[in-house]
RNA sequence: GUCCCCGUCGUCUAGCCUGGUUCAGGACACCGCCCUUUCACGGCGGCGACACGGGUUCAAAUCCCGUCGGGGACACCA
């Protein structure tokens, strides 16, 4: 049995958990669940400018919903804390002393300004965006006598000037970078900071951890990364590199194309299951057959060796279709939980619901059914149950609605509607379908009209349901507005 | 510009490593039919892909090279 896995999933919390995060988040966890090992959770909050506390909670909130529970991080703790990096900062100096008094890593006092300058100049000339190390070689005495001027630095690291650096991936296979590509990179800011590089180095050396598993987007800072463990002396994790994601027009999903993030997900209405199932297969495939999988499944199923390297697209339809699947396993009291919020929003029922109101919800739920695939579609699809009048879609109306004999139907109809003593499934049918014989149509011939006199659409649930929960009077009375509007 | 990654139906993918069993399988979406004297569900069926060009081989989606296309990285962001 070799080492314990350890892997971590190191979010900055510079805004909200992203769907490529995520995808990140849940791979690093089910492969940590499915090799028994430990799923660390830290916060790479060395960027103190756009890091905020909002976003610290955001990420840690999206994280639970999504049932992405960590074994040490934020709030619980660990063996190798602390885990946020702001909280660091000593153990970073520290290691970037170390590597300058090895004379593996040098003081730099060039300017941002200066280094700005320089490289719009590179550009200019069409040229490699390169440090040019003017600082590299500066005399201790020199350094000293700046360092006590107490002149802002970053301490930047002596990338080797030959050589190449190979990064075994377990996603890519073996990717080589010549070391001339690699630039003296800045591991300590002139703010006291590390960099990213820096810090996530030393981090994940600290907490022992065993595979690295994050976007591709990282591939070519790994080679840095590499020549650092080396220089500190460390062994290096494994790599595994997993695709990003992009939009339905292959450029970087943004919100252009729909939510992005996992908190927009919840308030539209989906299911953090089936985010989490979706997700899994963005990307990953168990046997290119089954789609649907439990999260217990997953953590049993899930490995690297078959997450591929190709990226993929964010396709919204499926994760709805997706959506409705977990849906239908949800019982009737967690889909009226879930489709509350979206009428409150729209101004279909009021704050603290009643238990009238509650009830009333809960029927409308029962029969709008299968239909319901993401809770923001109750609106859609049942607004016509709590509002006064009818919306009616204006092509549906016409088709069905203006025809020569809806009117004389609707009249009948009515008349023998309103001398129903019970009114219920059992007695509404012999009422329509009897009506369809006598009159000679087909069944859609009335039953379309009277669905869309009744909701403003084509489609809805079952025409007696709906009948029933709008009960006798609305349902006469929306008859008969139809029935004078458009006959 | 330089470096790196990627290229199977519209989309997610199986197959590629270990070439023949594949005139390429599944899912979403779309279309049609059946079921239902309504909407939907469901059942059945259809449409639809190996980026292109060379090479290796008796045989290539599978191996090699090139081209094109997409993406990423080149910061005192992570």
């Amino acid at each position: 049995m070799s080492t314990k896995v350890r892997v971590r999933f190191a979010p900055s919390p510079t805004g909200h958990l992203h769907v490529g995060g995520a995808r990140t988040a849940l791979f690093n966890w089910l492969f940590a669940r499915n090799k028994g090992g430990t799923f660390v959770l830290r916060i790479e909050d060395t960027d103190v400018e756009r890091s905020t506390e909002e976003s610290y909670r955001s990420v840690l909130e999206a994280m639970k919903w999504l049932g992405l529970d960590w074994d040490e991080g934020p709030a619980i703790g660990g063996d190798y804390g602390p885990y946020l990096q702001s909280e660091r900062k000593d153990l970073y100096r520290e290691w970037a002393e170390r590597l300058v008094s090895e004379g593996k890593a040098y003081v730099c006092f060039c300017t941002p300004e200066e280094l700005a300058r320089k490289r719009e100049e590179l550009k200019k000339q069409g040229k490699d965006i390169k440090y040019d190390r003017q600082c590299r070689d500066l005399s201790p005495e020199e350094v000293k006598r700046l360092r006590d001027e107490g002149k802002p630095h970053v301490m930047r690291f002596k990338t080797p000037l030959g050589g190449e650096t190979g990064v075994h991936d377990l996603v890519k296979g073996d990717v080589t970078f010549s070391n001339t590509t690699l630039d003296d990179f800045v591991i300590m800011k002139s703010d006291g900071f590390p960099t990213y590089n820096f810090a996530a180095v030393v981090d994940d050396a600290l907490m022992k951890i065993t595979h690295v598993i994050r976007g591709d987007d990282h591939l070519s800072n790994t080679p840095k990364q590499i020549v650092l463990y080396e220089a500190l002396g460390v062994p290096a994790p494994a790599f595994a590199h997993v695709p990003m994601i992009m939009g339905p027009d292959k450029g970087r999903l943004s919100k252009r194309h729909g939510a992005t993030s996992i908190g927009q997900f919840k308030q539209d209405g989906y299911l953090p299951e089936a985010l989490v199932n979706y997700l899994a297969l963005l990307s990953w495939a168990f046997d290119g057959a089954t789609d649907l999988f439990t999260v217990e499944d997953l953590k049993r199923k899930f490995s690297l060796e078959k997450v591929s390297s190709t990226p993929a697209v964010f396709d919204y339809p499926k994760l709805q279709w997706m959506n409705g699947e977990y849906m239908k396993q949800r019982s009737i009291g967690d889909r009226v939980d879930l489709v509350v919020p979206h009428l409150e929003r729209a101004g279909l029922v009021k704050s603290p619901l009643d238990d009238d109101t509650r009830s009333f919800v809960e029927k409308v739920v029962e029969v709008v059914g299968e239909r319901l695939k993401v809770g923001e579609q109750i609106v859609d699809l049942a607004g016509f149950f709590f509002k006064d009048e009818v919306e009616y879609d204006p092509a549906a109306a016409e088709k069905f609605l203006r025809p020569l004999h809806v009117g004389p139907a609707f009249k009948i109809l009515e008349e023998r509607l309103r001398a129903l003593e019970e009114f219920d499934e059992t007695t509404i049918d012999p009422v329509m379908r009897g009506l369809v014989s006598e009159m000679g149509l087909k069944a859609r011939d009335l039953f379309q009209p009277v669905r869309i006199a009744l909701t403003g659409s084509r489609k809805s649930p079952g025409l007696f349901e709906v009948m029933v929960i709008l009960g006798k009077d609305k349902t006469l009375e929306r008859l008969e507005i139809a029935r004078h509007k458009f006959t």
